[in-house]
DNA sequence: CAGAATCCTCGGTGATACTG
DNA sequence: CAGTATCACCGAGGATTCTG
């Protein structure tokens, strides 16, 4: 990026630290995190893969995301193939998204996420819990 | 935070979002992506999987990771129930990180999201490479 | 309606030095 | 060896305005 901030985000885990077998499988998951890490991006890719969706539409269900973010997220997304982005010549302007079939395996594999987090949900507020009750300062 | 940078990395989704039936899934992933979504979370992870790993072992397999966000990783990692954290008294310092059982199984549903990226990375860049090929004005 | 352009803030990250 | 403390940087994300 030659100037500021003109852009869409980064998104790109240099190729060529993925050389290590074991950290082959870590670099391999950040460039699938690259595409759909950002913040917004998951909540725009369901909200697609659940119907085509128009920017307006997406601007009032993500809920608290800015214009710039949905734009910028939107861009991301259709460029690495995960949406289609289809424009109706109309008078009022209208663009729908729609996921790809690739979008679409992806949600089901980010299915298997969802519940790996709802199976464990409880353990993790108890490790938290346990975490935050360690003694500050052993040395008393 | 009141102070200015003293702690651990945020990493907290707020709950009260998730609310939505449809994007309540956008949020639980969101809630996981919170916990391994950082840049070196998942490095550090795996190789805990593969066995005990201690801190100057980490520091070297990680490669570009500095002393100071292997410590935040960890701490987060280990506050999320994902690690375990051993000290052995001996003169010589030495700690030992080791993976619950809980991130084992987080590993085997990333690699399902391992897979989808081996699958489609062809894809992926031919997707990048329609969207780079774009008319740049079409008003012309 | 669907963006593009601009400016700004904030927190994640890196580099370095110090400690038990 | 395994951290902690402090400082500085910069890029993702937010707010606002303008346009076709």
């Amino acid at each position: 990026m030659s100037q500021r901030n003109t852009g869409v985000p980064l998104q790109v885990t240099d190729p060529a630290a993925c050389a290590t077998n074991l950290l082959a499988e870590a670099c391999t998951v950040r460039q699938v995190l690259d595409h759909v890490g950002g913040k917004w991006s998951v909540s725009i890719l369901l909200a697609a893969i659940a119907g085509p969706v128009r920017f307006s539409h997406l601007e009032r269900m993500v809920e608290g995301i800015s214009r710039r973010m949905l734009t910028l997220t939107l861009r991301n997304l259709e460029r690495d193939g995960l949406l289609i982005r289809t424009v109706y010549p109309t008078v009022p302007p209208k663009v729908e998204y729609t996921a790809t079939e690739m979008a679409r395996e992806l949600h089901d594999t980010l299915t298997g996420l969802i519940g790996w987090a709802e199976r464990h949900r409880a353990d993790i507020a108890a490790a938290r819990t346990t975490y935050d009750q360690r003694p500050a300062d052993p040395a008393a």
